[in-house]
DNA sequence: CGCTGATTTGAATTAGATCAACGATGGTGG
DNA sequence: CCACCATCGTTGATCTAATTCAAATCAGCG
């Protein structure tokens, strides 16, 4: 009821703005941001990005199975359903947009009109809200392939989360009034897209059942796990490695806590042996999922 | 490599911001802005401006709008996009399952089938995850219409939550396959179901943004506003009561806590006067929504 | 009227957020 | 090529708030 689009948002936010700047430089003068200058700032952006994360627990879901037991290479990778659908649009020949982003780029941000689907070519990007004020909380993570931005074929209105390229990145937008068009000629086409909302959905699910923990050393584990599932690749003898550069901070928004947090929990696992990889290194290993599973505190029943 | 973020992120939302600002305003935060030192403080506040107001609070959503400035009871109730699939779905022919389940009984638990969509008639259900110590987490209520189950149109295995009935309920199974057959010879058919989707979808990302902040007394306050609006009845002076019989208990597992920091929270409001009914009323009144909202601390409700 | 379950309240315990402080790292600009 | 500076990883002390544990009151129901 109070917010409606447009200028009165925008108007709210300039209220917000104003006021928080005036804090802000009261605070500023008092020597509060002084001493970590930055890392204020700096927290403060990691507690937005708190939020989501990849989590759950594994669930093959088909389409979205890796492909590990092939005999040759000659096997095909299995389509997720967010590629046959730019593969269908892309047959029909709909007008559409690419784009390339470097790190750190943002995409989108909320109040940007929601009008068209995104979808990842390449690269590794992320969506996150903020909360509290301050803190961002990760909601999904994307490598190479996905569907992201409003997913709903009818404008409900404007964007309500950031997304924002983590590594070089390509995607593809297309306005969602030439999905549907598409949908209405090809009905084939609405069983890739159901498909790929689903999948986001299922994305939800999980990040949803990874936030009920109330320690997060569950809640990281459950995490690390679901990281191991969707970018992890194994070695053949139950290690996975995390090829994805996540600093404890992004670890921290995905997990809804902080940074020391993740660290401490981080290197309880490291003490015990259940995931390795110095603290310089970038990867994550994953050392003994089983036990690691066990940490998560029975995580989500399914 | 890719957590630029702060920098990135600030800039483009003081970018965004500075546009709707009016000049005097817009000069002095780029003032501020290129001094170091209160950079972070002045871009973290910017931000908090920011995001703190797109998202959260009442979104319109169109369809799920609620009918409230009508002048007569002549006015059509807007069909929910799960009532509309349904009324296609009859309309059809293709078979249907109806049922009609007790207070307290289980519609599904984890392990069954997901081969079939369900449909809220009428009543009220809820769906529920388990998770550490048996403890349960409601991932939904839905009041009278909706769809539910695993929202796919391809079986992926089984039921990952449990579905319950908290009143008398009926609802309507069909399965998916048959969904899927029409969809193919109605096109339409699956705008109401991509519809159905996201309206779930949005469910989910709002419970995610109410898991976000720490304190219950956050989360509660979400939580009954987010109820207040979907659930409730105005009187015409601002107060709603929600008229859907919950135990603390039962907010306790929408909230991700206990019986009693949900005790403790719904008293302390009620001494403030953000909500009414005495102990012994079972519907939630909200007196003052304003106040209450403040007390979600900027969290993301709905 | 006496159960049983729900609601409150309070005390003790615990875990995470905060606040601080460094050393290490990495990227950038001179 | 080197130096600087912001960010990252880590650890410890302190503070706050929630969970736990325990107990008393209240409401609904047969």
């Amino acid at each position: 009821m109070p917010r409606r689009k447009g200028g009165a948002v925008m108007e709210h936010l300039v209220e917000r703005l104003i006021q928080f700047l005036c804090q802000g430089m009261a605070r500023a003068a008092k020597g509060i941001y002084r001493r970590p200058a930055l890392a204020g700032g700096v927290y403060l952006l990691a507690l937005l990005g708190v939020l989501s994360s990849p989590f759950g627990r594994s669930r093959p879901a088909a389409h979205t199975v890796r492909y590990e037991a092939e005999g040759e290479h000659s096997a095909v990778p299995p389509e997720s359903p967010a590629t046959s659908v730019l593969r269908e649009i892309e047959g029909a020949g709909l007008r559409l947009i690419e784009r390339s982003f470097d790190p750190a780029e943002t995409i989108y941000t909320p109040g940007d009109p929601d009008d068209r689907l995104y979808f990842l070519l390449s690269g590794t990007i992320r969506t996150y809200k903020m909360y509290q004020n301050l803190k961002e909380a990760t909601t999904a993570l994307l490598k190479d392939e996905g569907i992201f931005g409003a997913l709903d074929l009818v404008e409900t209105g404007s964007q309500e989360e950031f997304a924002e390229a983590l590594t070089k990145t390509r995607i593809v937008e297309v306005r969602k009034a030439a999905v549907a068009w598409l949908v209405k000629r090809k009905p084939e086409v609405s069983f890739a897209l159901l498909s790929a909302f689903s999948d986001r959905r299922r994305m939800s699910d999980d990040l949803i059942a990874s936030l009920l923990p109330r320690e997060v050393s569950s809640r990281l584990a459950n995490l690390l796990l679901n990281l191991a599932e969707r970018f992890g690749e194994e070695d053949g003898t139950g290690v996975v490695a995390v090829n994805i550069r996540l600093s404890h901070q992004d670890l921290a928004n995905m997990v809804a806590s902080t940074r020391e947090a993740v660290s401490k929990a981080m290197s309880e696992f490291r003490r015990e042996g259940l995931i390795g990889g110095g603290r310089t290194t970038r990867t994550i290993v994953l050392l003994d999922r089983e036990a690691l599973s066990e940490r998560t505190d029975g995580g989500v029943s399914r």
